[in-house]
DNA sequence: ATGCCTTTGTGAACGCGTGCACAAAGATGG
DNA sequence: CCATCTTTGTGCACGCGTTCACAAAGGCAT
């Protein structure tokens, strides 16, 4: 989602395509987990059932990264660890900044997940004066003022964003001024950003909405309507059982 | 494990494509902030800017609600406003009940983007003695025991599991039994939930790793690997940068 | 009215992602 | 060493999603 217009080229990243970049933490997870319960080997079907994903699909991504099965056996849990955290880049650390330090900012500075992998917080930042100074997950928080100081001393390059949306821009855009190439933003805002930023945003919200139009969905079929609706003058009435629709005009 | 399985064929409910379903949000809220500043009307153009999509896919999308533009001028914003609002299930009130009152679960109690929505927090629950009977948000912390109880008593459909990974299927459990249909997921678990429950997940690591793949990617690019790999028997390298895709997807 | 200009709505082409189904590869036992 | 059995790796086909490009539709000025 990265918004900076720049009509992206669905854009498949050396070689690997984007949907498997996506389900590698997925398989990553799961085999941390059987390497914690000392399994040595694991079988597509097994890792693929552990991950929630389809056998062949986990076999065709995995093929993206090379041979690493052994035919009759499985998996190496051991070596396909290694081989992920590789290529996702989680062998190398990476220092983090979390811009504001509200109740998100404090829930992300607290997850584990973070530490575990390659990432590691170096600073946490708020306009705040009252918690400038304050410690939230054992690390100090400093002040936004020095935002582009930390950043360039610790070089970072992924920055997190839990801000209200009104000064999300103005974070992103002093964080890309000072360096950082990759943001997670949670603040629900489009960030624009110049070429070569990545940007990734989790909206809390647009979960829900997602939810409940399915939720509505389904409480559609079961009761309400008779399956067929009476007037629907407008395009083309097209296969699904839609209808609905109010032919009410726009002003 | 016997994970939702469940091939989904990529459900196209009611017509509607996942894919739209998940930026009709987007077009809302940019619309929301149109509205507050009286703006009458808005092209697919603009709007398309300010959500940070492309305007034939706004078109597009907009066409699977319905004719709701007027050639030559572009779409009345408060029109449009109602119309993707009743799609997506917003005229009506949702009851959520939020599981795990930890500075995630607080951080959704006070996010407004809900209230302002149709999403009312029923209750927040969470195991911890030390919680229950304290106040969060303006609200309550109850003990999940009374789960079922409130969730059967308030008519919840939705529910928002925010507790550590370990204890995540059993309350994904007990919320599907008490009657819960729709589970926002951020324990970073697979939940395996019986047909006809969603289930959305939002991962905090594994954003942050798919950045950090990009960012290996591009690190790599600029100094390390001269440009073209040696053993690449995968897919032609395509041009542009990035590419994008949600690490949240329906179970 | 008529013609021009703007913007929508959509047919069509294309590319990515998914899943099937099977041949190749290797382990294992006799 | 050979036969058999298991599991990988992948060619292929199909469907969804995206984008292009343009005809149709409506506003507006004359």
């Amino acid at each position: 989602m990265a918004t900076g217009r720049t009509h992206r080229p669905a854009t498949r990243s050396r070689g690997i395509p984007e949907a498997t970049v996506a389900r590698l933490p997925l398989y990553l997870r799961a085999l941390t987990a059987l390497s914690e319960r000392s399994v040595p080997t694991v079988s597509s079907e097994e890792l693929a059932t552990a991950a929630g994903v389809n056998s062949a699909k986990l076999r065709k991504d995995f093929s993206y990264l090379g041979s690493y099965g052994t035919r009759g056996v499985g998996y190496d849990v051991e070596y396909l660890v290694y081989q992920i955290s590789r290529e996702l880049g989680l062998t190398q650390d990476w220092p983090v900044v979390i811009v504001g330090v509200g109740n998100l900012g404090a829930a992300l500075a607290n997850y584990g997940g973070f530490a575990s992998r390659g990432f590691r917080v170096a600073a946490l930042l708020d306009q705040d004066p009252a918690l400038t100074g304050r410690t939230v997950a054992g690390m100090p928080v400093s002040h936004t003022d020095d935002l582009e100081r930390i950043v360039t001393e610790n070089g970072v390059s992924i920055g997190v964003i839990t801000i209200p949306a009104g000064g999300a821009q103005q974070v992103c855009d002093r964080l890309v001024a000072a360096g950082v190439t990759s943001i997670l933003n949670f603040a629900p805002t489009v960030l624009s950003v110049p070429e070569g930023v990545d940007v990734r945003k989790v909206d809390l919200s647009i979960e829900l909405q997602i939810l409940a139009f399915h939720e509505q969905r389904k409480a559609g079929e079961d009761a309400t309507a008779p399956a067929d609706l009476p007037a629907g003058p407008h395009t083309t009435p097209r296969k699904g059982p839609d209808g609905d629709v109010p032919a009410v005009m726009p002003a």
